[in-house]
DNA sequence: GCCGTGCGTTCACAGGTCGTTCACGCGGCG
DNA sequence: CGCCGCGTGAACGACCTGTGAACGCACGGC
């Protein structure tokens, strides 16, 4: 897997957001974020996989530790979700891309990004 | 930030292109282009052959995964599609050549290049 | 016990994207 | 000229995602 830490008191970066897996702590530009136990979960998953395309059948099963049933749309919620509360915070960018037919993608963008054919979604 | 370590296996590279098959991944000169799953794979078989001229016939039963209809155009339509989306992310290259009557050759080449005949191999 | 609140799941509808097929145009060749 | 191979824009149904809302549940306070 990745070359970062592993589970002793890491600390995830990726641009503004910092996540502490053992602390359940989540800050954008160092205010904290509030995250159900779920957003935090899922959170943690992506940034672990930060910058690579992950599928929704692996997020689901990290995250809800079983196989993702055909149909079942909690992930694109649980997205959703976060995705609300990250610009909530960190309004001028996106973190979290939609690769259709893949899965989902971690990286910081700035928000407002030409919407041409490069660095999105 | 995250290292972007290289932990998976293949990562295929062409010019300033490159692009991970696991991940569903292509980035030029760093960036990410957006591609659809056909996109992508049609990308993926011309990378793995580059610098050699491949068949319609090849390219779709490796992308398609069935026989190539006669008077089916849909290659020409996703070549078109690539090509479109990696000029706008490399304007100054050219990736993908037509052999008229023989298919597709994908090789890095100056899109200023005068068209002799030669460029290629 | 009764109620308010937060959470996770599921629905339903809306909007976007994808893949295929048409239609038209163009240049090369017999 | 007529045909063939290819480029390209558009049309269209199928499929995929985004998103607001409804539900059922667990918990904690009163």
């Amino acid at each position: 897997m990745a070359l970062e830490a592993s589970e002793t008191g890491d600390v995830l970066q990726v641009g503004e957001l910092e996540v502490r897996p053992d602390d359940g702590l989540a800050l954008a530009a160092g205010r904290t974020v509030v995250l159900s136990v779920r957003e935090f979960h899922l959170l943690v998953a992506l940034m672990r996989r930060a910058g690579r395309v992950v599928s929704r059948e692996e997020l689901f099963r990290i995250v809800w530790g079983r196989a993702l049933r055909a149909g079942d749309r909690s992930i694109d919620v649980y997205v959703h979700k976060l995705r609300v509360k990250l610009e909530d915070a960190l309004p001028d960018w996106r973190f979290i891309h939609t690769h259709v037919g893949f899965g989902y993608r971690l990286s910081p963008e700035p928000s407002h990004a030409f919407h041409k054919n490069a660095t999105g979604r």
